[in-house]
DNA sequence: CGGAAGGTTGACTTTTGTCAACCCCGGTGG
DNA sequence: CCACCGGGGTTGACAAAAGTCAACCTTCCG
């Protein structure tokens, strides 16, 4: 846990500084959250084995993108969750579940509260808990979106998905999407092996309604378009 | 809402009275738990249109099984969540998706907390703030292993782990497991078309690790078997 | 007894996974 | 500066898995 106060970086340069958990918590609570928080950067955030990040209450990702995984017995992979710049990660200190795992992209960094009730008053403590629940239960309700996207829909109707999702999430102002991650990453996330990935995305790049430059950049050129792909 | 003070069920009466949300709560606050707590049954919970129960803050299942469901624009369904007795519903009030509803049993009752600061003293309240904090991070990690199971595993591991999970959550000492619904119910469950799970749940029973008398009532045979199956 | 709904089974189709070749690009070292 | 190398990405031919459609069976109710 390498961490200093000086090498704390000021919200100011922080990324999702105007968007996500932090900015909507009331002004001086906003405040006094920035003081509370510690800055952690590990690629290896919790492990079955219970290695990993420990001491934490609180965890908001600040940089990079913190992926949720899973490993059966023989091999076969899934990536179950993504946590975005902004976003609270909503975990246990150290991994639980057999075969699970949680990673960062390599150019990442959290800030973290070790304990609400030592760093804040009650009234605070009590605000906070109630953000950090309705943050919880839209979580769950982007997991059930997911679950029915991935039970239901076909590979390029998961791709429309995905994409809309991180352009939202990533980049609401613009048009582009910088995909964090490999295509066998796409696959595990939306349960399709990297080849059927390909084949989407060129069939979503052939009827017009994205434009890829590069394998990991790709501008939506036609939202509407892809929702109605993605909306079954 | 149809509800009286006097119909309030006993708590002895409740089937989730040793487990779930409401037994691992300490001693004292549990009591009052009690006393806070308002039965509430209707089969339609929320629902796209902001119609459903409103005004709670806490929703404990006490009988039958919550269903969320999606309905896409073509028709196709899926089942994205569960919600057995003794567990927390962990949704906003009115439904705000689109497609997406919150459904019960016919034989089902909720306990509702109207309003917990109301309710509680300050202390009881963040007490509980926290347990429900904790159910709902394990509430994702449920959702997530879902999410693994649907993206990475066959119809016959998918079944298999349902079975586990189910006997797990609804009959947790015994050896048998009634499925609280249809096959076409349990396919959105899934991902599955309701004849795969048919070939499926025929293929448990043909290595002897289930075995059926009627179509919902299943005995597990041969459990370590069955997690084998399910564990990838 | 008859009918309807849910469940099962079988034949066939479609989709996606599999495997292998190839391409493209970035990095390295002669 | 250019040839080589390697990893990720793409493409194609083929195989396997699940979906589709239709028939039939079973159970429950009127």
């Amino acid at each position: 846990m390498e961490r200093e106060p000086s090498e704390h970086p000021r919200c100011a340069d922080c990324p999702a500084r105007d968007r996500g958990f932090c900015s909507r918590l009331p002004e001086p609570l906003q405040e006094r959250f920035r003081e509370a928080v510690r800055p952690a950067a590990r690629d290896r955030l919790t492990g079955e084995d219970g290695a990993g990040l420990t001491g934490w209450d609180l965890a908001v990702v600040s940089r990079g993108t913190v992926s949720v995984r899973n490993t059966f017995e023989d091999g076969r992979r899934a990536i179950t969750d993504l946590v975005v710049p902004g976003e609270l990660l909503h975990a246990k200190e150290g991994g639980n579940r057999k075969g699970r795992e949680v990673t960062a992209s390599s150019d990442f960094l959290l800030c973290l509260v070790p304990n609400l009730e030592a760093e804040f008053d009650p009234a605070d403590c009590h605000c906070l808990e109630s953000y950090i629940r309705s943050d919880a239960v839209n979580h769950i309700e982007a997991l059930r979106d997911m679950i029915a996207t991935i039970a239901r829909l076909g590979p390029t109707e998961r791709l429309a998905h995905l994409l809309l999702g991180l352009r939202e999430r990533l980049n609401p102002e613009g048009r582009t999407v910088d995909l964090p991650f490999s295509r066998d990453d796409i696959g595990d996330l939306l349960g399709l092996r990297a080849e059927t990935v390909s084949r989407s995305l060129l069939a979503l790049e052939q009827v017009d309604l994205i434009r890829r430059s590069g394998p990991k950049k790709i501008e939506i050129l036609d939202s509407a378009g892809l929702a109605a792909v993605a909306g079954g």
